[in-house]
DNA sequence: CCTTGACCTAAAGTTAGGTTTAGAAATTAC
DNA sequence: GTAATTTCTAAACCTAACTTTAGGTCAAGG
């Protein structure tokens, strides 16, 4: 097997930890794009390995495939990615996990203020601002606090 | 209408601001147990306004219903809560939540750590380590980054 | 009394992020 | 040259956290 043709899903798979059905999954996410042998096959380029790996590690920040696609799309289509490349997206996905860690800090001084006043229930709380509520995992709407009455 | 015959669901969804599919399906998860009356429908105290608004709050601490259950149960029982006994489950919720920040924050600090050396896809990258692989949103097993050969 | 709106149950549908299965074709190993 | 692996596609299945739908019952107002 010649260097030049790429990685089968299944080297793939090794190198990155992946099930290769999540691999699959991804390029239909569109998250990598590998090219077809003369027999159909998928083959990917040696750089895939570390998009790949990108993408575990940008989820394990909590970003949605569609936000890991999002960020993968600051990198050269063509040409394959240079260190320079890789850092400027990592800066990206830092600028989303210090937003991240902002949310949460801010929610834990607004529990804090709470723990003593016992409002939990009072829309006057600030746990209630819907700006805090995090569109989180699950899907169909979730239903922001209306003009509850008094209580 | 008497005081003391309690809240219908669509008056707790009200004042809750959750949807009466919601509130019967946290019902089917153990979080919150109405009686019924003569007509077999649901009725719910004052105190569960404050035990859904929880609810929701800890979800936006990205607990799970699960999670919060658990945490639910360090309330009384029989009695109606008293602000004590909210302080001392908020004050569990907090933990979480500071557990979660700290975890942020460790993974923000190896990305740091990894913007410079360009290491992405190296199983000596920190962010790599299992440990901090959260078992985040979504099902089924995630594969973890197994002994992958040099690259 | 009767209509309208709120409520009931059970089952099916939804989204995200994948996995599993089934049957067929391509590759690799011997 | 054949057997054993891999890979292919498409479709079905999975979990969490709900919503929607269908068909029927309860409660409140006039």
């Amino acid at each position: 097997m010649a260097v030049s043709e790429g990685l089968a899903i299944g080297a793939l798979a090794r190198r990155t930890g992946l099930a290769v059905s999540a691999i699959r999954y991804y390029e239909a996410q569109g998250l990598i794009a590998p090219w077809r042998n003369a027999g159909g096959q998928r083959r990917y380029q040696r750089a895939d390995i570390r998009r790949l790996s990108f993408v575990m590690i940008a989820q394990q920040f909590g970003l949605t495939l569609p936000e890991i696609r999002e960020v993968l799309s600051g990198l050269p289509g063509k040409r394959t990615p240079t260190p320079q490349d890789w850092k400027a997206i990592s800066v990206r996905l830092r600028t989303h996990l210090d937003q991240r860690i902002d949310t949460l800090k801010r929610l834990r001084d607004n529990l804090d203020g709470c723990i003593g006043c016992g409002c939990l229930s009072l829309p006057k709380c600030k746990l209630y601002n819907p700006d805090d509520r995090a569109k989180s995992h699950g899907s169909g709407p979730r239903y922001l606090m209306g003009d509850a009455p008094e209580d």
